[in-house]
DNA sequence: ATCTATAATGCACACGTGTGCATAGGAGAA
DNA sequence: TTCTCCTATGCACACGTGTGCATTATAGAT
């Protein structure tokens, strides 16, 4: 059984109530009664109950986060800062996967409800309306990244897929390529309709047509998925010069697909990925693609989290906040001039 | 505010004592009021505070789980699985990322300490013995995975290394290889020591010496440090026809390191990884590695962690539990004969 | 009709912490 | 010395839930 206050108040031979005013600093305790207090406190290898102090106080000193799958290494990287600046600030993470399961997104909800999270950060860039809007009745505060839906929250953090989509196709336009194709993850929402408005918009700039069946949608964005995609493209009677990937997991399934069938990247065409996930750089070729601030996001979204968490007492928080983050185009190897060119 | 169990007593007409029984199905309350109660709860969207819960009943309905990096798709896999059951048993969980940093560790442990998790799961393979003492002494049930100090705890779960690095190279040996290097990680203690068991046993049943500097030790396992790591063998007077590299990351940068040097493999030399991470199937070539049952070990960790939490108040907890699983070879391109062999 | 046994419910306290209010002790002023 | 005021501490209740015990209501036995 853990030791309690009551226990260091009968080790220094005063009254509960004085210990625990001693160990959060109240002035309302003498100095010296506290250091003694303290030491008594640190000497029985004292620890707070978070459960009384949370019962006490309605704060849980917690906030939960809502991925679609750990291991999903983009995701894993916005963990990561996510994580960093919690611990930092003595936070502590209930994490949990919601697998795009609508049973699991409500097991999910109602265990945090349970736990009292001060505050969730949904990653998930699929969660689904329903679910949320219970949590928004909840009066907890949400910070959602890379949403579908950014525009029904208050505070989001996302990064700007629109302007890295245009990057990467201005990339190949200037390659010189002409017929680039757009492969994209139906499951992603939002996340795939910028990167393809990005890719879309920026084909209209250069005056080159898009043809219906140069998009192509798959449900999902593993490499297994993108290895059977990639015969969609190879199908069509006249070929893409390159092809804008959703992401680099489905590059990097697309790069072996090509390849196992002898078709030669970039020499044939041309792969681009986006997140830079870190094995985007260790393919064969490495992977032209586009470096998200995934580390930078999470604490971005952290931070922003425990100013709603902490504001609710001190300072007035902002009604919403709306941030838009930005990377920066990464051409590596998978990328090179169209073959038509070279004659 | 949240609603309570007296909210639902008012508006069901009886005391709280009887809400909370019935909502637990106790035997004592009457089926008709349990229905009744139920319904009322359910209308005000009742869910309990595990705070208050927590704080009478002692357990939490949480475990805790450390690993180093959440963004290491070995532990990511692991994570899955172990968030896959305690999801569907209803446990929460408290993540924590330790960065092999001691001051990390210990907030960890005190913050996971006040918030009273029942278990704490351990993934962290080179968790600080100091760090393990302290929470043995706090009497929570610890499970460690794949730790380097497997035989210091109770309850254990780790992968058969041995077996998994005699099998690889065994495959190796069986090709007609003769000089086999061994690239380890020192950050990882006991699971490289395993490895390079496994790798040194394997050898000497077939009679082939292991030079000194044949076996290389770097501390870390990124692919950044697998690209410098492979510069070692290189510079060697006799190379090797083949490395047994101490995980998947390591030899993703090997790989990419040696090719950009203008090095073949599997023609020059063969590359064996370790641990079948995702990306092991999309370098070029694909990576002949050590399938580990990751995610299963991860279950299997939850599973027994979940059974010592309940245990504590049915059946007898066994006094000790170490499980170990194992894996299979899994040979796929960048391994080959020797290119002496060819002679 | 009276007593007894059982079923169903309420009362009151506990878990560990925080806090408003009352109180004791001491210092300073008259 | 006596009164006043401030400082330092204790008392008691609260947070939401669970549970031993007392209490009431009901049914069955005599």
């Amino acid at each position: 059984m853990p030791i309690t206050i009551k226990d260091i108040a009968k080790e220094a031979a005063v009254s509960h109530s004085t210990v625990s005013r001693a160990l959060r600093g109240s002035s309302l305790i003498s100095e010296k009664t506290t250091k003694h207090i303290q030491e008594t406190a640190m000497k029985l290898g004292y620890l707070p109950s978070a459960a009384a102090r949370s019962l006490k106080t309605n704060r849980s000193q917690a906030v939960g986060v809502i991925v679609s799958n750990i291991d999903d290494p983009y995701f894993s990287e916005i963990l990561q800062g996510i994580e960093e600046v919690a611990q930092r600030n003595n936070y502590s993470l209930f994490m949990a996967a919601s697998q795009r399961d609508h049973e699991r997104e409500v097991a999910i909800i109602q265990s945090m409800r349970q736990h009292r999270v001060d505050g969730v950060i949904i990653c998930s860039t699929a969660f689904s309306d329903e679910q949320s809007r219970r949590f928004s009745k909840y009066e907890v505060p949400i910070v959602v990244v890379n949403n579908q839906a950014a525009e029904d929250y208050r505070y989001s953090i996302y990064h700007d897929d629109v302007d890295g989509s245009c990057q990467l196709t201005r990339h190949l336009i200037e390659l010189g390529h002409r017929k680039i194709a757009y492969l994209g993850n139906s499951n992603s929402g939002r996340t795939t309709l910028d990167r393809l408005a990005g890719f879309r918009q920026e084909m209209q700039s250069a005056g080159l047509p898009v043809p219906d069946n140069y998009v192509h949608e798959i449900p999902g964005s593993e490499p297994e998925q993108g290895m059977h995609a990639v015969d969609h493209f190879l199908a069509l009677p006249d070929h893409p010069t390159a092809l804008v990937c959703f992401n680099d997991m489905l590059a990097i399934g697309v790069l072996k697909s090509l390849q196992s069938q002898g078709v030669c990247v970039p020499d044939d065409i041309s792969i681009a990925g986006f997140d830079n996930i870190v094995f985007s750089n260790y393919t064969n070729p490495p992977l032209t693609t586009f470096d998200q601030p995934k580390r930078f996001i999470g604490q971005k979204a952290a931070e922003l989290m425990l100013s709603l968490v902490d504001s609710t007492s001190k300072t007035s928080v902002p009604e919403q906040k709306i941030q838009v983050l930005k990377g920066k185009l990464l051409v590596r190897k998978s990328t090179a001039p169209p073959p038509s060119n070279i004659l």
